[in-house]
DNA sequence: GTCTATAGTATGATAGAC
DNA sequence: GTCTATCATACTATAGAC
């Protein structure tokens, strides 16, 4: 079982990867930068410093590259949400599983980007194995969201599909600005989606910062 | 002055569109759908039922109907945070800013969908200048934010930057599992997520609901 | 304003040597 | 496992008739 290498790993000098594992990396960042069907064939093989037809040695089409992205990536989202499974109190699970996803994605755009917005490019039976998959994992969510209801602890107001979705919303678009180099990290940035998700922006209607001192007295951004 | 047509503007049975509307509202249906690349030429004439080679006497090249969709429907969203000019109290302004953006890129999914994740496709002059008016959009928002937070009605521990990220973030997401012809409208939606941003969705520790009673008493989504 | 015909190029993929 | 050579196809765009 050899590891994925992805754009956010540091590898060492003399690091071997397999060339297959190279050929997903590779990809996935092309695939992010350029989008799937802009990227052609020739360019994913010169990254890899081979020739063209070399690539087929180890795929038999470039839609392979693509469908075992979003599968491997998911995979890695599934993974990451089992962690939380242990928590008993729905909030703290919660909690738990939005500031590992945003880490996750965060720390690998090119497969997450690639994975849900290329996902339309795959042929039909894999499109739909691939958005059955992703279904799944957000079900694995959304429950964890009711049962946050049911101990009321977040607002019921709003249905789980929708509370849900607003989540997603806000932890996915990240992955379209968010810079390794930049001031925050995955975490930090994790942290600030996960408290603007849970608090909201609005303090009292007049008086400043009196509504939930203990998370505002700090800053959490400079 | 031609208006250009949406797939959402529903349209009389004898409308007449001019054929480079067509052309844009046709193309900006498929650019989302498929992306820009694997788009072609061939199938946005179809949609028009001219051939091929029709299409170059209403356009250069291809890459002209994706500068005009991105060009014209930032100046959509110009327009729709201009209208909010008037509000003096930066939180009301901020929220008929959140609630137009939502509505008006709900509505037009095709136009918005295509300027922010196929605006990448531009030659490089173009998207430069595509991103720049992007983002003096954006600093409008980020200045109300700004202004909301001098008054003390929203927190200060987030810098602006990020609660206007997080802000898009939480809106421009939706245009990709939003539908038309699903159970809320784009108003709907548009309050929805205002309301989220807002307010947040944790209820007060163990007490359920009492916290902020106006807008928990009435269901949001059925 | 749309047509037919086609040029010119780039693409995904294969064949077979090493 | 990678190479050179190349095929077959699909693409954007142009030329010129109507």
């Amino acid at each position: 079982m050899t590891a994925r290498i992805r754009s956010s790993d540091k590898l060492g000098p003399q690091t071997t990867a397999s060339t297959a594992d190279r050929l997903l990396a590779g990809a996935a960042d092309l695939f992010r930068r350029k989008g799937y069907a802009a990227t052609t064939t020739r360019e994913i093989s010169a990254v890899l410093g081979i020739q063209n037809a070399s690539l087929y040695y180890h795929m038999e089409k470039k839609e392979d590259l693509l469908y075992k992205l979003c599968l491997v990536t998911l995979e890695d989202v599934a993974r990451e949400l089992a962690r939380t499974a242990s928590e008993q109190d729905p909030i703290t699970r919660l909690k738990q599983m939005i500031r590992g996803y945003v880490t996750l994605a965060l720390r690998d755009r090119d497969g997450h980007t690639t994975m849900l917005v290329e996902m339309r490019a795959l042929s039909e039976g894999r499109r739909n194995e691939i958005v059955s998959f992703r279904d799944r994992n957000v079900a694995i969510v959304r429950q964890t969201v009711a049962a946050a209801q049911k101990s009321g602890q977040i607002r019921s107001d709003i249905t789980p599909k929708y509370l849900t979705l607003a989540m997603f919303n806000l932890v996915n678009w990240s992955i379209f600005w968010f810079r390794p180099d930049g001031e925050l990290n995955a975490e930090q940035i994790a942290d600030l989606l996960c408290t603007i998700f849970l608090e909201g922006v609005t303090l009292g209607p007049t008086q400043k910062g009196s509504k939930r001192p203990a998370t505002r007295r700090r800053k959490l951004t400079s």
